[in-house]
DNA sequence: GGATTTAGATATAGGTCATAACTATCTCTG
DNA sequence: CAGAGATAGTTATGACCTATATCTAAATCC
């Protein structure tokens, strides 16, 4: 059945293909039944606004992790690095990298936690602090682009069916073989 | 070794250890304001709705792209490589190497276009279209779990929020090094 | 016919996510 | 108290995704 020279409509340009080829149309194809896609929509969502992100951070330096993770110590001095991967959605080991970027960059510190030999304090230094109150700004204008198409109310849902989606989606998750998470 | 002979108690459950038999408090963190930032909600949110679609399609060893990809051709078949890259959101280079695995994998095919050499008109097989058939009957219940936690009216403004989120994020994004689009 | 552009491929690098295995320390129990 | 087991952190590693620069062949433009 190799006869695929019937149906080989591509359907693409309604009007009579690019015969003089003028425009050079970007020719928008059709995205079918992605866009009603949860996943999707998220993700596609999520890289418009990390690109907003990693730009307006580019010269702080700071990845959304990164941030992130400078926002929760500031929140949560003293906290181990497992509490703190732990809340950030982050496995262990990938957090040591993360952490060991930011002691070198004198941003934040592994003090050693007073009754447990084993983990660490974490905390902010003095630099990590101020770099903190630089990216609070950042952070305000490249929320404020980022809703910019929503109303406060309507920003206020979104923030409302994003977490329960979490909730829901993190709760029953489709189990298969045992172990078996990839990425 | 500062004086490490003081043997104080463990101090992880602030009640006197687990005398009472509660179980370690897994002790959560103050998340700040990340809840409220959108890129970080929306990030947790599609990790965990990847999560179950990573373990609905495991038995299909599809991964997200690849079935995005198969939708995308069965939608539009004929089209470029270029084209479909583009629509997905990914850049060409990385698109080949998908192309290669469908193709390898004997679900898609990059017959000949007819009026340009240079390009490749992309198809499904027979075997890429029973998969993708699978395929549909398993992304139904995975988002069915995905939006299991909202109601019909509010699936449909999340989606529609989501989109103009993506439009107004990807419209004017901070602008910093010219030609950086997302990274 | 030569310059430019476009389609696709290759190579490469960085970032994210995940797992296994190792060391050091703590806790619990016999 | 000693050893079993759990826990904190680290290292090493791999899969996947993303982005850039570069290369070729072929199309298009002048």
């Amino acid at each position: 059945m190799t006869n695929a020279a019937q149906r080989k409509r591509p359907a693409r340009s309604p009007s009579g293909s690019n015969a003089v080829g003028l425009l050079a149309q970007p020719t928008r194809l059709a995205l079918g039944a992605l866009p009603h896609l949860l996943g999707y929509s998220l993700r596609r969502a999520q890289l418009a606004v990390f690109a907003d992100f990693h730009a307006a951070f580019a010269p702080l330096e700071l990845r959304p992790a990164q941030f992130s993770a400078l926002l929760l110590i500031d929140a949560n001095p003293g906290c181990k690095q497992s509490e703190a991967a732990e809340a950030l959605g982050i496995m262990q080991p990938n957090f040591v990298a993360l952490m060991d970027d930011l002691e070198a960059r004198g941003l934040a510190r592994r003090a050693p936690a007073k009754a447990d030999r084993r983990s660490h304090a974490l905390e902010l230094t003095g630099k990590g602090r101020l770099l903190l109150a630089r990216a609070m700004t950042v952070v305000t204008s490249h929320e404020a682009r980022a809703t910019g198409g929503l109303s406060a109310a309507e920003a206020r849902q979104l923030f409302e069916l994003l977490a329960r989606v979490q909730q829901t989606a993190g709760r029953d998750t489709a189990e298969t073989a045992p172990g078996s998470f990839r990425s």
